[in-house]
DNA sequence: TCAATAGTGTCTGTCAGACATTATTAC
DNA sequence: GTAATAATGTCTGACAGACACTATTGA
């Protein structure tokens, strides 16, 4: 067994919709190294109270940002000498999506970017971004993930919003609620949403958030 | 920072086809913890010697399975206090895809197993191999990653036997034939193979494995 | 000539995209 | 009524699956 170990961390990209736009979350450093650049929420994994990465991030999220109760899962590990200057490390990275409404009223130190048109970020968390991108692109398409960042119900046409902001690009109005239906991804909650001239059916999901087989078409 | 940092290690789901079924290939461990039980190939990160965990696994590969220039992918990382009995632990787990061919033929402490017929493992492996083959599955029908257990040259039955392997079920002769062709997945190397009756055109991949975004249609 | 495998042609049902149409509300 | 948004109906082209058919070899 090596008598020294990586530093290991955990990371969190933590995604919303404003304006029907994907943002990432990030803070301003505190500490060195990189004080007073941006970076990714994250810590140190602590062996005596974290019971496994899952949990390190739950924590961080809890404890750092305020938001509790999201779903989120794990991206990839980042790891290597150069990446972090105290010495060889490892980041386990995670892909959060939280709804617009239940992110803290306090968010003075919490600082919300277009991912369209990110700054200059500490580390190596241009590249965790980048990652947390292209999988949200590619598991988008296929799973009832992008209604992570809608509330407990929504209108038909906020879930498409949704999917189009994940997707990139404008879908087909029928085409995707007739495909939505026969999936059974959601179902009526008899309540209708009154924010727009005709009111809105409201809908949920039927189940968590996962995956399904046949693509919901993209423009 | 934490005074005592996690165990960190990196272990590799090695995969091949024998016989057009996936196998796993399973060492039996030499040292405590879990000596004489099967585990999966895998080891320390060591800060002097690796770039990333991605290098760890290739030195990991090449010094105790003798496999060199293999396809390789970080699967997950799988972490907690139980999984091992010397402390908390992060294993970045990753899957590895074999052309049956390109296994050393000393292989007397490496032993494959079906992959629908396992044994007992150590540690938390059997949950690796679970995610390893849920990612296969996954990504089976959308990129070109089953031809990762072919030879750099093969026939398209062979191509369809990799992809009927990795997804389960049987395919559509014609339809495969056609969408293969279509997605410009492959070329003609002109060469042709004389295992069987008729001859078969022998086909390289036009890049290295890659996603696509229709699915090759399971059966 | 037959068995075995490689490879092609074509029909058909399904489904995604386009787009016209209807429905329900605020003003 | 008119504007705005929600929701539905229907036509059409593309394509996957089915399957019959042809091609090329060994024995």
């Amino acid at each position: 067994m090596p008598s020294e170990m990586p530093i290991t961390t955990v990371d969190a990209v933590i995604l919303t919709l404003i304006d029907d736009k994907l943002h990432v979350m990030l803070t301003e450093r505190s500490q060195e190294p990189f004080k007073g650049v941006l970076a990714l929420p994250g810590g140190f994994i602590h062996a005596d109270k974290d019971r496994s990465a899952h949990d390190a991030v739950r924590r961080v999220l809890s404890s750092k940002c305020g938001i509790e109760g999201v779903y989120f899962e794990q991206l990839m590990t980042f790891s290597g000498p150069d990446r972090d200057p105290r010495g060889w490390s490892i980041s386990i990275a995670h892909i959060a999506m939280v709804p617009r409404g239940q992110l803290p009223a306090d968010a003075d130190d919490m600082i919300f970017f277009p991912v369209s048109d990110l700054p200059d970020m500490a580390f190596d968390h241009a590249e965790i971004v980048a990652a947390a991108m292209a999988r949200l692109r590619g598991k988008g398409a296929w799973s009832t993930l992008p209604a992570a960042f809608l509330g407990e119900t929504f209108t038909l046409t906020e879930l498409q919003r949704a999917y189009e902001a994940v997707l990139g690009g404008s879908m087909n109005l029928s085409a995707f609620r007739r495909k939505v239906m026969e999936l059974d991804l959601v179902e009526e909650t008899g309540e209708f949403s009154r924010t727009t001239k005709r009111p809105a059916a409201l809908y949920r999901l039927t189940r968590e958030p996962h995956s399904f087989n046949r693509i919901i078409g993209g423009s």
